[in-house]
DNA sequence: CTTGACTCTCCTGCAAGGGGAGAAGTCATC
DNA sequence: GATGACTTCTCCCCTTGCAGGAGAGTCAAG
């Protein structure tokens, strides 16, 4: 063990659920920060990472863009309060997910409709 | 004009309203193909190509990927009854299609908890 | 014949990572 | 201290469905 407290990428990953390929990318991209580095060079973590990565989870969840999950992460680092572009992102998310709901069921629709359709295709060319 | 009643790739995007690169794109995946070249190497469509743009257009709508979309194409074009694949295509796609409506409803609804349990939040840091 | 609009092919890049190569580090054991 | 197994490192290419641009060639009109 190259310090104590630290976790490997790999630690990371399997309690995360997170990918070691997906936390190095998160790494590159800025969005997290190993507390230092082993002699090595491997990246080394605080448990305090796992906060950060479940933060970010729910956020990706959402289909919140990396970019934007980058801001909200730094706004919450500076010890801004994030409250109000935090909000204002999610409820444009939420009107985003509102009219993908209702894209999709339009969608869905249109489908069944299609298969009614075909019901009484007895093989022939559509 | 090359030849009669034949359309360059501008007249096709504008009436299409796809755009030139899209066009070029599915030609070159081979989803859709000009009826001939000028001389000079210009694609050249038929009219008919609307009809197919229309159909792919539908398809794309539905998240069905270009492959897949390209497979119908062909057994629509071979004039083998395509109902019971195109069936089961689009009766999977209904499929995950709702499974994304309950996961859109889910988010929703996180969301909207999110944003009630923050209403005091009174410019404290989150 | 020239001009301007259109089109050609080829290359690069996007999001959000995944896959793999080849080299190097780490840890436990002998 | 040396070995062997495992992990991690960086670097590069791949994905989907196009978009953007470079540089060159084509078309139709004046």
């Amino acid at each position: 063990m190259v310090a104590a407290g630290l976790l490997k990428i790999g630690d990371v990953a399997a309690r995360s659920g997170l990918t070691v390929k997906t936390i190095r990318f998160y790494c590159d991209e800025g969005l997290i920060h190993p507390a230092s580095r082993s002699d090595g060079g491997f990246r080394l973590f605080s448990p305090d990472v796992f906060e950060e990565l479940t933060f970010i989870r729910t956020l990706r969840a959402l289909e919140i863009t990396l970019p934007d999950v980058m801001k909200i992460l730094e706004s919450r680092r500076s010890g801004i309060c994030t409250c109000t572009s935090l909000q204002s992102t999610i409820r444009s998310k939420a009107g985003e997910i509102e009219e993908k709901i209702s894209a999709l069921r339009a969608m869905h629709i249109e489908l069944m409709d299609l298969l009614n359709d075909w019901q009484d295709c007895g093989g022939q060319k559509p």
